[in-house]
This record gives structure tokens, C-alpha cells and sequence, in this order.
DNA sequence: AAGTGGTCTAGACCACACC
DNA sequence: GTGTGGTCTAGACCACTTC
């Protein structure tokens, strides 16, 4: 048995979502709607209230309650920890370090840092393999005074990503796809062709202090990133 | 003046933003918070139920409230009309129609759409360019029954995008991103060398009803896909 | 048995929108 | 002024967890 308030979101949500009630349409107010339930006025209160944080419904005080215009829709990836994904899909994660360095940066990636242009940069570069397979270049660049540990972990057994979630969760980020071709060095250990086509995700992160992390991840052409689509979450 | 709700839900979330409420870690019970802030019991109880909606808290019956885990990060990507971003970017778009037509798709494609082998589908293949230069193939098959009037639709003047937004008859979907190289029929409708590197982005949506629509967009690999890192939402 | 959150009520006062 | 949603209260009963 639901409760009185899961019954009246129900019974709103679905006159919402069969299109019996379009957006910017007119409910009934608190207390038609309690009449119409046979409930208290804080009962019908709160189950809207709960279809507004949902974003079925936008309310407006000394107005009345609206089906909210529909919401646009987003593709969500949840691509981030390479770790994590290959052994999501059944793989064992290996690492080899190409790089891992405190290095001066070129000027235009140290000013992104909020860093003088003399002051070092932790720099890695690592290969992924999923059960002995190369899948991802990692090649990042990390303020070090974010990860004072940087220079002695062993990339082999943990990610930077992981490390970095751990210790310094980021408030945002941004993120760019592109197709591009691998340079002769990058094939060779992808372990392509010269010249191959690769996917290429640029990512930046940000925590409250400025810019924790950049990174480039060049994968075989042949990968696929896999997303879902749903509707844009509110706020 | 915040609301006293709002104060709660402040300073609730203040212990949990900052670290000093770890996940896991078990908040006062409504009873002692309510003596904690002087409000009434229903006061508390809704301020915590709207934590536990926007994933700070989980609450379990008998038992206490608790602070949630971390959630993890996505990348969210912006489901754009490709006119509205094109226009956005400050371009004219326009649309060359190459194919519009009912046609029997291959059996895996029907049946994808939980439609028979006989059953026709809405086939659709537009070229769209921003000020004259080429920036996306669309290569859309559709369940007619969920737009009728598919087949006499201007698709210079409307995007199949935007009308199915509009009618949005779709609950989800999923979406995959891959590097590849064009063949030469598309790399000399996109005005490119023959084999050159694209981004292509397949996606299927569904309704209750089955599959709305499948579309496979192949840009040049020169342009790029912006999207935003956040913590996934709830749901 | 004691404590927790889940639900519901009846009544009150307020700020705001609309006419 | 009337009606709307926003807020808050005190009290009640319930189902569940924990001991």
C-alpha cells in the first residue's frame, strides 16, 4: 500500500508524463488538490514539493503550481578511472610509466595552473593495458603542491586518477573529444600503424584552490566510449 | 532571513561539504537536532529529507541518518540541436537533404525497433553546413508511427532533432563515441580527403513503446565535443 | 523495550501575485 | 481583498531496527 503522498505523485507524475498535462499547463491548487485527495494540506504540500525538486513541476507563490517546461537532455559518460573501466568489462589493468617527472612546463600550461612559468610541474606519462592490450595513453600534468607524494607512488599499482579522487576531490571539470592520428611514437606504443586514427579526450579539472589536474588520453580509433542519455538533472 | 529549514539544510550540509561528517558517519537523530536547532520535529525531518534527495544523506528506518558516499564523476555532454549549435557559434545553418525516404531497413535495424521485416522505417541522410562548409552528417533511421508527418517535413528549415525534441517521446537512451575514417562517398559529401579521421557518435533512444529513433553523426575529426565533468547526479 | 525515521493531521501566520 | 504557495508547530500513530 502506497502511502497517500507516493499516490498523489503518482497520480500527478502520470497525467505529467502521458501528456494529459503539458508544460506551462495549471494544477490545481493545494486546496483543490487536498479535496481531490481527501488529505491534509501538508500531505498534498510536500508531495509537490517533492515533484518540484523531481523538476515536474515549477511553483510560484501567490500564483499556482505548472508542469515544468521539459528538460533538455545530456549524454552522461561515466569514462573517468581507466582502472575502473577495464575491469568493469572484465579486463586486468596493467600500467607501464613512460614518464614521471617534476618538469617546467611550457608557459601557456603553467599560466593555466596559476604557476609561474619557473615552477616545476609534475608530469606523467602512462600506458594502460587491458590484459596485456594497450588502450589508453595517459600523458598528465599535475600540481605537485596538490600531491606531495607525487614523485614516489608506484603508477603501477594505482592511478593518478584514483590518488587524486582520494585526496583532492575537484569541485568540476571540463572535457573535449576530438578524432586525431597518432604521431609515429604514440603508434608505437599503442602499438598501431603510424599514423592510426585515435580518440582523443582532453580533460581539466578544478578544485576550489585553481586547477588540479590536465590530462590527455589518446585511445585506439577502434575503442568506443559508451554513454547513456537522460534527461538534464535540475539545478 | 533564510528559513529555518534552510538553516538546517546549511548547516547539515557545511559538515558534510567540509569533511568534518565523513561518509558513513552517522548524523544526530531528528530528535536531538531538533533540540540541537529549536525547531519542531517536522522541521528537521523535512530539512533531512531533502538532504537525502539531493544524495548528502541516506536515512534508514529504525536505524538513524547517515552521510552518503562520495558519488562519483561523469562527464556530461549537452544533447545540442545542430542548428542551435551552429547558431550558437555565431554560423548559418543549412541543410542539404541527401536521402528522406520509407525504406526496409536491414532485419537487425527492425528489429531493433521491435518492428517486422516488412515494416518500413523513415530513413533520413542530411548534410549540415555552417556557412557553406560541411560540419556533420546525420544518418537518421525513424519508427514512422512516432512522426507521422516524417516524410513531408522540410528538413532544410527543421531539424529532425529539434522536431523530436519537441514531441520528446523518449524516456532514454545510449550513445557511443568512436574515431574512424570516412569512406570516400562521405568524405567527398563533408569535402574531405578521401580516408580522412571523423568522430562519429551512434545513438539510440527508446520510449515505453521501443525505439524511437537511431542516428549515426559523422563529423569532420577536426571538430570536437565539449562537454563538462560533475558528480553523477542521483537516480 | 526503546529509539529511529515515515506518515499524517489541523491549525496558524506569512509573503506574494493577481485583480 | 482573495487566493496562492511557504513555513512552522504540536501531537499522534506506525513500522522498523537494535538491543
Amino acid at each position: 500500500m502506497d502511502s497517500k503522498r507516493q499516490q498523489i505523485i503518482g497520480s500527478l507524475s502520470e497525467r505529467i508524463n502521458s501528456g494529459r498535462l503539458k508544460p506551462g499547463e495549471r494544477l490545481g491548487s493545494e486546496s483543490e488538490l487536498m479535496a481531490e485527495f481527501g488529505v491534509s494540506r501538508m500531505t498534498v504540500h510536500h508531495a509537490m514539493r517533492e515533484l518540484e525538486a523531481r523538476g515536474f513541476l515549477e511553483r510560484r507563490k501567490g500564483s499556482g503550481s505548472y508542469v515544468a517546461p521539459a528538460r533538455p537532455y545530456v549524454a552522461i559518460y561515466p569514462h573517468l578511472d581507466i582502472r575502473a573501466e577495464i575491469e568493469a568489462a572484465g579486463g586486468v589493468h596493467r600500467a607501464r610509466v613512460l614518464v614521471q617527472a617534476l618538469e617546467l612546463a611550457a608557459p601557456p600550461l603553467a599560466q593555466g595552473f596559476g604557476l609561474g612559468a619557473d615552477a616545476p610541474l609534475f608530469h606523467a606519462v602512462v600506458l594502460h593495458l587491458s590484459g596485456g592490450v594497450p588502450v589508453e595513453i595517459e600523458d598528465r600534468w599535475l600540481n605537485p603542491a596538490l600531491l606531495p607524494e607525487c614523485m614516489s607512488v608506484d603508477l603501477t599499482r594505482e592511478t593518478l586518477f584514483g590518488l587524486l579522487m582520494a585526496r583532492r576531490p575537484f569541485r568540476a571539470g571540463d572535457e573535449r573529444i576530438r578524432a586525431c592520428t597518432a604521431s609515429d611514437e604514440e603508434a608505437a606504443v599503442l602499438g598501431l600503424e603510424p599514423g592510426a586514427v585515435c580518440l582523443e579526450t582532453t580533460r581539466r579539472t578544478r578544485s576550489d584552490e585553481g586547477v588540479v589536474t590536465q590530462v590527455r588520453l589518446l585511445r585506439p580509433g577502434t575503442s568506443h566510449l559508451e554513454g547513456r542519455i537522460a534527461p538534464a538533472a535540475r539545478d
